[in-house]
DNA sequence: TATAATTATACTAATTTGGTATGATTAAAA
DNA sequence: TTTTAATCATACCAAATTAGTATAATTATA
């Protein structure tokens, strides 16, 4: 289970932008935290779609983070990976995969992924950046 | 996070093993389980140098589980992808990324990485499977 | 009208994953 | 003692994914 850069480069985004307390061009925030700035533009219009956060166009423009205390690690993952966790053995398709009737091994994927999902979907990293817990 | 082939097929061949309560040949849990014979034997090989399981070669040889009732999620991915949770932003070599001392963002994933490594410690497939827990 | 920003999309290179192939080794049975 | 049935060790390859670039369009401000 590897974590992709897009999703590294994110939450350095995110972080960033709340310690910040702000706004902030992509560029600004490409170049402090050391990412490509194409890439780190692909990323936050993923986010932007995603609604992590919103952006101003044109001279003067910038991005925002939408609602900064709702957002967890799960929503950036999401937005930027697709799925949380990806389980290979062809899910609601069905018809793939003839053993996925009372299969006990997917049924454990299933646990692991409730339980990830879970986890992810509690980590808020507002409440983390403003030490509020953890 | 994607849960790769290795780790889908060899929590297949664990609990076929537990099912049948005793030894098999990599031929015969390949094919019942649908799994390319070859792919099966690699994975058996990973498993057998993580102490998962044991072997026998020789005609009348085979596989069977070592301590069943301690197989752990965790460590059939262990054994078979390396890393549990892989962090691409060069932890213990320390030299590259000059972010890491008191990078939030890596205290996040750092936080995500244990709770993950717990959980799936946590998963014990032989009790799953005897329904003694879950 | 020049400039500074995001948006959209196409492309490419590197890495990882998934799977094959070949031959050696071991041990039992014929 | 030879055949057969099993694992073991490596090397190889193809497909998919990930990481990153490139180009041009759009938007808004100065």
């Amino acid at each position: 289970m590897g974590i992709t850069t897009r999703s590294l480069y994110g939450l350095r985004l995110v972080v960033y932008l709340m310690k910040k307390g702000g706004s902030a061009t992509v560029k600004e925030v490409a170049e402090n935290e050391g990412v490509p700035y194409r890439y780190m533009e692909r990323i936050v219009q993923d986010m932007r779609k995603a609604e992590i956060l919103s952006s101003r166009r044109g001279r003067g423009g910038g991005i925002t983070l939408v609602n900064p205390e709702k957002i967890t690690l799960k929503k950036i993952i999401q937005a930027l990976d697709g799925k949380l966790v990806d389980l290979p053995c062809f899910p609601e398709d069905s018809s793939d995969c003839s053993r996925l009737i009372d299969c006990d091994a997917r049924k454990i994927w299933l646990k692991l992924i409730e339980g990830i999902e879970d986890f992810c979907g509690s980590i808020n990293i507002n409440n983390i950046i403003r030490r509020k817990y953890g």
